[in-house]
DNA sequence: ACCTGAACACCGTTCAAGT
DNA sequence: ACCTGAACACCGTTCAAGT
């Protein structure tokens, strides 16, 4: 029972148990992985150089949901919006893949080819070249952090003390995705506001 | 050789020294520590309750850093911007901390405290009750984020592709800090830009 | 080409034993 | 109270062997 006739695996076959396996919630590995699939551990290896490409494989598989990519028909300023709150809706699907993704180089050439649509985006607004490639990285460490965010565990910040303002803040505060959303749209209306002055400054 | 007369370890020892193994950038872990400690794993169990008391120690030893605490005798943008900019110094300091405290829930007061006193700088400044802890994720979510971005590999993106617009910009853009400097340079201008007027638009 | 099984050098944690 | 050393159930990866 070495070879069989047909491939048990496939990089397809991967990716998607890899994805699975990750929204389980259940800490990935290859040997988990592997698990899943009804596999050892070491055949992966005849598909795939390690766990590093098992991550790059899933994260090209989450990018092509739909909505990602802006849309050029759209005002620069909408399809900003859209664009981001799509990512956010990625993130929000794949909670637990973030922090596997943001050790890793992107190379998927689908991911920088989402990228270079927003850098696209931004230059036809009219933004100066200089501005655009940290105007995607705003973008990007804005993602990630909400990202992040929501990740967590429900509660960032544990305390017991209800008396400072901080404390009783948090015990009104809302919980849970409701908390992320609020605080992710005040933030994506005041950078779009801000980007947009900025714009008509230059023009 | 069991126990000695004077402890070899204590809280404050592993700590300083779980951060110093944290800063050489290899890889973290209660082995490593161990090891550089000149001690057996199983002694840090006698201190300490696991690996994440360990993240939460460090966590605790980070914040303390000179100019992290806002001002309150500064005007509160001057304030908000001196904070942010020496939380992003602290990252920068320590950019391979990041990832380990990220997955951990805040309980360490000092650090508690840092945020009810940028609570009290928003509440004082006049910023309605409901924006103040959104706003409080908002920056936060963008320290983590730009945090990642300083911790990542110097290439975020890696493509071969000079003929697209977004393969030159790559190409032509600044390398390292400088990159991540001017990025974020530019999205705390935007945002505090835009909470100026949106203090203005309330009053 | 593609899978298995054994092996390797690692993890984090537990626990009895020693002083 | 505080450390050691053995043990446990895990990692990710390599490699010879099998078809």
């Amino acid at each position: 029972m070495a070879r069989p006739l047909s491939p048990k695996l496939s990089l397809d076959l991967i990716a998607e148990e890899a994805l699975a396996l990750i929204d389980s919630g259940q800490p990935f590995g290859v040997n988990a992985l592997a698990r899943r699939l009804g596999v050892t551990p070491s055949s992966l290896y005849s598909h795939v150089s390690g766990r590093d490409e098992i991550v790059e494989l899933v994260r090209a598989r989450m990018i092509p949901d739909v909505g990602m990519h802006p849309d050029p028909t759209l005002p620069w300023d909408e399809a900003l919006q859209a664009t981001l709150w799509a990512q956010r809706r990625m993130y929000a699907s794949h909670p637990h893949a973030i922090l596997l993704l943001v050790e890793l180089t992107i190379t998927s050439p689908d991911v920088v080819a989402f990228y270079a649509r927003l850098a696209d985006l931004l230059t036809d607004a009219g933004f100066p070249e200089s501005d655009v490639l940290p105007i995607i990285e705003m973008l990007d460490a804005l993602a990630i952090g909400f990202g992040i965010d929501q990740a967590s565990p429900s509660a960032i910040w544990q305390t017991s003390d209800t008396s400072s303002r901080f404390g009783r803040l948090l015990a009104a505060a809302e919980q849970g995705d409701g908390r992320s959303d609020h605080a992710f749209e005040l933030a994506l209306s005041l950078l779009i506001d801000a980007l947009r002055r900025r714009l008509e400054g230059i023009h």
